[in-house]
RNA sequence: GCGCCAGUAGCUCAAUCGGAUAGAGCGUUGGCCUCCGGAGCCAAAGGUUGGGGGUUCGAUUCCCUCCUGGCGCACCA
């Protein structure tokens, strides 16, 4: 497929070699100019010419253009603006034959290959499955699963992984409290511990619990009785979580327990590694990983002195096992209070000798739920949360993962549920849906008039400005896809969505697709099947139904 | 106190690696259905891009400084 852009490089390039002998290793910036009427494709390189070349970048551009060959003759018009901007406007023969390309490329339109297979994982969530799942887990599982659809757009082997809390303090506390409230509905007085779990679930937890296996732990020693529930309430909670990834349509590649890390003394391993390398040592009865060595501000500790090893030495080796496991980079997507977190783990990275960019961490920002323009506050510690499951219910799974792509991911986020709520045109969702099911209705109509929609077409028909607004439209989509990508900005996607709509609507509003004149007729339904299939693609990364009728 | 992120229209946000006259949606105002879905379209009003300096052909974008907001600074996870 015949990229414009491409082509309109290398023409700019064998121009600047032919005109000025420069070498052909200069990036050659081209970009789409905000207004239309200076044309398709723009480029800068005769202003970032001037200096080296030590010449006026409109004489630069002039001479360039005396050197454009444009030799697949695809180019109308070309001219210099402003200080020195070159515009070119590709004739509409072009954009025609575009549109023939893309609907023959079908559901790979949008696909690259500039990842070269690369093996990149993206762990997302990873919430403790010590409490329910909250609203910032909500955008996480959107935004990263997302991500891991982007990647493999562009050519990436891209995994989605989950990484399961399943052992240590943390878990130890859940037993504790799922203890004590089991005790609770016995009619024993069991106190909660001050630092333990509070919220309701804990209490369904235990009820639950006590409805399937009796009373039977009540007799067994405190201790006991505390490990053995742990054991029962992680296994459900866990449960539950996966069940609501799934309902959410995040297909998990891996879900990875800490336990198993544990089991396999995997932390000890990378200890003793640490220790050869000489980047540890013993202060205070605890051993001190030398993380100020790479960028962190201090010091961290791998063993307590009660000699347990810490959350960050267990991270330590389950990221190496990531590396273990053949991926080349590798993506974390943490909540807002893991911030501080970033440094020292950059740092064991690099430690462990892998390269300092090949791990790379975004903060999931935190998301305002607003009711009634009232933000609700949440807290996992009291129980007083908002639930991912309570969120999905209310506004639906295809306006929960639009809002949440729909912001640059490391932005707070003010999630307006009324809004989402809403069926009207002031919720974005349905303005894109509609224009697909509009699309699916043209179609459905042309049918029942009893045309007979085409292979080919003669698509040179498709010359007014709307028509050609379309097709240009259309034919960004891969350019969006790979920046959305390239830079990690999901958003990229569900705005490219609202314009396509728009554009769309815009040319529906003006020209009539079935119509008496049969040539045109077939043209335009051709349009019509490229949006549909550029929404659908789009609809389909974001895993967001693209409805046939509303 | 130190660090990170942000501050753009009344509100929520865009803005291509430093590019041209800073754009959308909602809200407001005014128009558009004998016709493929009006969940739509067209138009208008609305801006000192938090303030001040700097770098240069050019700054919302980069640097410095100040102001404001959010978050983070455990031998918790």
């Amino acid at each position: 497929m015949l990229k414009p852009e491409t082509y309109l490089r290398e023409q700019i390039a064998r121009a600047l070699a032919t005109a000025f002998a420069l070498e052909n290793d200069l990036e050659i910036i081209l970009e789409r100019p905000r207004q239309e009427n200076f044309g398709d494709y723009a480029t800068t390189v005769a202003l970032g010419l001037a200096k080296t070349l030590r010449n006026a970048p409109r004489s630069i551009a002039e001479t360039l253009l005396e050197h454009f060959a444009d030799d697949a003759g695809l180019v109308e018009k070309t001219s210099i603006d402003g200080p020195g901007f070159i515009n070119f406007t590709l004739k509409p023969t072009f954009w025609q034959q575009y549109l023939l390309q893309i609907l023959s490329e079908g559901e790979r339109f949008g696909a690259s290959g500039w990842g070269g297979g690369e093996k990149v994982q993206v762990e997302f969530v990873s919430a403790n499955p010590t409490g329910p799942l909250n609203v910032v887990s909500a955008r996480a599982a959107a935004v990263g699963d997302v991500l891991v659809s982007l990647f493999n757009q562009v050519g990436f082997d891209a995994k989605r992984e989950y990484y399961i809390n399943d052992a240590g303090r943390q878990v130890r506390l859940l037993g504790a409290s799922v203890s004590a409230r089991y005790m609770q509905l016995l009619g024993h007085d069991e106190p909660v511990p001050e630092d333990g779990y509070q919220g309701d679930y804990v209490i369904d937890l235990a009820r639950e619990i006590l409805d399937e296996d009796g009373d039977r732990y009540a007799a067994q020693p405190k201790e006991e009785r505390a490990e053995k529930l742990a054991e029962i309430a992680l296994a459900k909670m866990i449960r539950l979580h996966q069940a609501a990834m799934e309902q959410y349509r995040v297909q998990y590649d891996v879900w990875f327990r800490e336990s198993d890390l544990r089991r396999d003394n995997k932390h000890q391993q990378i200890l003793e590694t640490l220790k050869q390398k000489g980047l540890t040592y013993e202060k205070d009865g605890a051993i001190w990983f030398k993380s100020s060595d790479f960028g962190d501000e201090k010091d961290r500790v791998l063993i307590t002195r009660e000699g347990e090893p810490t959350y960050f030495l267990v991270d330590i080796a389950y990221h190496e096992d990531k590396y273990q496991r053949g991926f080349q980079k590798i993506y974390d997507l943490w909540g807002p209070d893991h911030h501080g977190y970033i440094a020292r783990m950059s740092a064991a990275i690099q430690a462990l000798g892998h390269p300092k960019d090949s791990f790379q961490v975004r903060i999931i920002q935190q998301v305002n739920m607003l009711r009634g323009g009232e933000v609700v506050k949440m807290s996992k510690r009291r129980g007083n949360i908002i639930e991912m499951q309570e969120v999905l219910e209310e506004v639906g799974i295809d306006a929960a993962r639009f809002f949440f792509i729909m912001r640059k991911l490391d932005q707070p986020l003010d999630f307006d549920i009324d809004l989402a709520k809403k069926q009207t045109d002031e919720n974005p969702v349905y303005y894109v849906q509609y224009a697909h099911a509009r699309v699916a209705n043209i179609l459905e109509y042309a049918r029942s008039q009893g045309v007979e929609i085409a292979d080919e077409a003669d698509v040179s028909v498709l010359r007014e400005a709307e028509e050609l607004s379309v097709i240009k439209k259309l034919a960004e989509y891969p350019e969006v896809i790979s920046k959305a990508a390239k830079f990690l900005e999901p958003h990229r996607v569900t705005n490219y969505l609202m314009e396509l709509a728009a554009t769309f609507h815009s040319f529906y509003q003006k020209h009539r697709v079935v119509s008496d004149d049969v040539a045109l007729t077939q043209a335009r339904l051709k349009l019509v099947q490229g949006t549909k299939l550029v929404l659908k693609n789009a609809l389909d990364l974001l895993k967001i139904t693209a409805p046939e009728r509303m």
